[in-house]
RNA sequence: GCCGCUGUAGCUUAGUUGGUAGAGCACCCGGCUGUUAACCGGGAGGUCACCGGUUCGAGCCCGGUCAGCGGCGCCA
């Protein structure tokens, strides 16, 4: 039976039975409070003396917070109890005395995430790591209905990336290799037998960011779609977010609440999202006082203050194309610009997306490779791929934890993360 | 990588002009017949990050080291 099960009507005057943790204790002559949770809520068991054994008396005395323990006992509706009903106890067991717990009502962020393996039991963690379920949950189901195909990528790469100074290397049998950065490669791989694909992997990236938005590790929803053009690509990602955000508020409305998350800010994603031109997100920054260049590229300060007064996320198409890597594809129509998009969200939360049509002309790309000073042998098996049958295409990459750092309105990426990976930890 | 800030009990912290290290929470003991991260009384708990210097005397001043945080840069 769980607490989630017992807290209405229907559990009143019946005998119900719980296991859980030990949440608060307080004791007060002869009655003893004891909040327990399990992973569906909390409920207050009032132990008296006289009702129990006076064996089970001094056990609930002594149950330290923590402490795993069973409960059996009439169920009430009560008040003055935290959840509304509470169980007074005629049986109790105690599995283990907890030691003393070291989180207490003063803690710091920094001390969370060193104790991370016990504040993962706290209300705040529970509540964000069901909404990470759902968001993962909602991605699947709504991926399904668009009849893409999950995939497994590898995680292990050779040396075929852009770059080279943002991977992480580890030791292969002698030689080097890499942990990957994007599964995308291996997803336009995958198109040309299962035409609509995605991945929900890690990305690894070995960048010394010191921000509130990048982790070394992340989880990575990425798709790719044969025949899909970069409007029809927004618009998939349109919908997609429009319907993960209803889910949440459908099913985690709760959770949102432990968050303090305001749901009006929630409810307030809906299509259509603004779409504007890259010089028009310039034009905007400007106007909110920024200097920017025409090809500035969009830093994390920019893109907060240019979405930090919008109630709806925005895309940003057709960036420059020297600000982008060499497999976007140039509009056939303004060679300066390519056919790419990312989706910023709102209250300064910033990019969540980005994305657009890959060039599959096999000449095309191999000339762009050389313009950006690549070496296209050192991409021998992505050129291949479009040696045989290649067809127009375009994906997208989602960061799920920057996704529910935003809809959870937290404040830090490390909050949306069970582990978090940064430059500075990797610790528990 | 650069700049800035911080480091005092398990946690959160106060510490004046350089003059005997203080509190709240947690913990232990006692009290309380309805508590809401209760309350009341008592107790224990300190290499003031580390190394060196100045001084009669350093948590405080100076130099260095380490660690953490914030910002910038970097960032498919």
């Amino acid at each position: 039976m769980h607490i989630g099960d017992i807290l209405n009507d229907k559990c009143v005057d019946t005998i119900v039975s719980v296991r859980g943790w030990v949440y608060r204790s307080r004791e007060s002559g002869r009655l003893i409070f004891t909040v327990i949770r399990d992973s569906t809520g909390i409920v207050q068991v009032v132990v008296e003396k006289g009702v129990v054994s006076s064996e089970e008396f001094e056990l609930a005395k002594r149950a330290t917070i923590e402490s795993s323990i069973e409960v059996e006992g009439k169920c009430s509706k009560e008040p003055k109890a935290v959840t509304g009903y509470e169980i007074h106890a005629t049986k109790i067991r105690i599995y283990q005395i907890a030691e003393n717990f070291p989180i207490t009502k003063d803690k710091s962020d920094e001390f969370l995430l060193d104790i991370r393996h016990l504040w993962l039991r706290s209300r705040e963690m529970t509540a964000i790591m069901k909404m990470r379920d759902t968001i993962l949950d909602s991605i699947r189901d709504f991926m399904r209905e668009k009849d893409y195909h999950e995939v497994d990528p590898p995680m292990f790469v050779g040396g075929m990336v852009e770059g080279g100074s943002t991977l992480f290397e580890v030791p292969y049998f002698g030689e080097k290799a890499y942990l990957t950065q994007s599964s995308q490669f291996y997803l336009e791989a995958f198109m040309f037998s299962l035409e609509s694909v995605y991945t929900i992997s890690p990305s690894f990236r070995a960048e010394k960011s010191r921000t509130r938005r990048h982790v070394t590790e992340f989880s990575h929803y990425e798709a790719e779609a044969a025949w899909v053009q970069n409007q029809q690509m927004m618009d998939l990602e349109e919908e997609l977010i429009v319907f993960i955000a209803q889910r949440l508020l459908s099913s985690n409305k709760e959770e949102l609440e432990v968050v303090k998350r305001d749901l009006n800010k929630v409810k307030a994603i809906e299509k259509p999202f603004y779409r504007y031109r890259y010089e028009k997100v310039i034009d905007i920054g400007r106007q909110k006082g920024l200097q920017l260049s025409d090809m500035a590229d969009l830093g994390e300060k920019e893109e907060r203050a240019i979405t930090e007064d919008f109630d709806k996320p925005m895309f940003v198409y057709n960036f420059p194309t020297q600000l982008k890597p060499f497999y976007h594809r140039q509009d056939p129509e303004d060679p300066s610009h390519v056919l790419n998009h990312d989706l910023l969200a709102p209250e300064g939360y910033g990019e969540v997306i980005g994305g657009g049509e890959r060039i599959w002309d096999k000449d095309e790309l191999i000339s762009r490779m050389k313009s950006d000073n690549l070496n296209p042998e050192d991409y021998q098996w992505y050129v291949d791929l479009r040696s045989y049958g290649s067809v127009p295409h375009s994906g997208f990459g989602l960061g799920v934890d920057r996704l529910l750092t935003w809809l959870a309105g937290l404040d830090h990426i490390n909050k949306a993360i069970p582990f978090p990976r940064t430059i500075r930890r990797l610790k528990p």
